[in-house]
DNA sequence: CGATTCCTTGAGGCATCTCAAGGCAAGTGG
DNA sequence: CCACTTGCCTTGAGATGCCTCAAGGAATCG
């Protein structure tokens, strides 16, 4: 139990409450209650209940353009953000000067997480297509938090989410086999567009050949000749960033077995 | 550089290792208030009022022997552990069965928080040298959170530290040149020695050849050929584990600059 | 229609991996 | 105390998968 006096003088402190800024246009009052994506985003396990509290914060939107940057490495970080239209990208600057995307995020994830560990953005996310996310106050989830316990173990969950999405792409690259690697980012995204409703099978990229590359850690020409490849095997079928998987369910299995 | 976790090694021998069977009993009632490394440990930051809360958990330690497994990728994760003394390794296994190091933990540093996401670790943890960790009970700690608004705001700062830390691995990953890797982590470990009132230019390596080209992405070998090329080239003096760098500041600059 | 961006494919080079041999230090057992 | 074993490290030689450089095709756009 907490005392009222600790919660006046303890939340105001950590950070200034400024809930609804308006960074663009805000087109307010969007409630995760009455969003497709509930079940996977932000709320996910979240109780009726304890819904309607995060429906209280009311999230402004923010729409981006192609190839605009949502917020930079370096920049203050105030808000996480929840993907509700769209793709982004998040990289880092290495220090020859080359950028390392280190994920890609669609409707339901969340990007901004990196900064709440000293309120500067450790990455930089850009949207690589017409894009609207939900611009969540962390500051004032937090206070959320304070009153609901269920509300703290989401922002628990969420950043330890992330710890393991991390290790996960770790452990991608760790695979020594460039064309390997390949495949286990499209059973990722294979999965991730089944979780949301769409087909595991057929699917658009949304990124180029170099971001692939960077996000897998070899250049765009072998992520192109690992395509081909893949193709000629009759693994899948590609064109452009149009991509078909023969047989998941086939592809899943041979990718955890073998080699 | 002598840590007091080397005066520990020579006393105990070697005895047969039972994986799940914890060595130590508890040894109650270590407190962070009398903790040497509360500086840059878990109450990093933390006012002397809220460190007394922290005491209050009073954590339990627990001892571990060189090669000592403190918990296995999948099982249950009720605790997360501040590294006491001695040295640990985190590792995932990758899906062709092989081991890929994530990082390494020293006094001060915290592993376990891979589990806080769903319960369940996900990676393994195993000691280095003879080591000591406290056991701190999350569900305890989330608890005083909801008590203090700086305890919940720890949390949230040591789940973020963590993910950024695991982007700082990708990037050093993401160097194309294996010298450059090696020079990278030997400064990384060298700030973390410096960070703890260790030398920066001079310590001693508590992990294989193999460990460390497995958390850089390269063999043992290449390991092993950077050393000795580093040595050649007068950056550094090498002799098994024992690494002396001539000149730590020269040898940032010139990591930070130059391809 | 030219300019641009993105993608594919080829040829050659090279950094790293693989395989192999040997050295050193520490532990083990006679 | 000394052979023997074991684990770890170093170095060499050859193989190779990926990178670099280069050219050209296809879609998109102003």
């Amino acid at each position: 139990m907490r005392t009222v006096a600790q919660q006046i003088t303890a939340a105001p402190r950590a950070m200034p409450m400024i809930r609804s800024e308006p960074v663009s246009q805000p087109t307010s009052g969007v409630r995760c209650s009455s969003c497709r994506f509930k079940g996977v985003c932000l709320p996910g396990g979240l109780e009726p209940g304890d819904l309607l509290l995060v429906d209280s914060l009311a999230f402004a939107q923010r729409r981006l353009h192609e190839g605009e940057p949502l917020f930079h490495e370096g920049e203050d970080a105030r808000f996480i953000y929840a993907v509700h239209i769209g793709t982004l990208k998040s990289s880092i600057l290495l220090r020859d000067g080359r950028q390392q995307v280190t994920g890609f995020q669609v409707a339901g994830e969340i990007v901004g997480l990196d900064g709440v560990a000293n309120g500067r953005h450790a990455s930089s996310v850009h949207a690589l297509e017409a894009s609207q996310v939900c611009t969540i106050h962390f500051a004032a989830l937090c206070d959320l938090a304070r009153c609901n316990a269920h509300v703290q173990r989401l922002i628990t969950r969420l950043l330890g989410r992330e710890i393991v999405r991390e290790q996960e792409h770790m452990a991608l690259l760790g695979d020594s086999d460039a064309r390997h690697r390949l495949e286990g980012f499209l059973l990722n995204i294979s999965r991730r567009m089944r979780e949301r409703g769409y087909s595991a099978s057929e699917f658009h990229l949304r990124m180029t050949r170099a971001e692939m590359g960077s996000y897998l850690g070899m250049t765009l020409e072998t992520v192109s000749r690992s395509f081909s490849a893949l193709q000629r095997q009759g693994v899948l079928e590609v064109d452009r960033r149009h991509v078909r998987i023969n047989d998941v369910h086939a592809l899943a299995q041979a990718h955890g077995a073998i080699n």
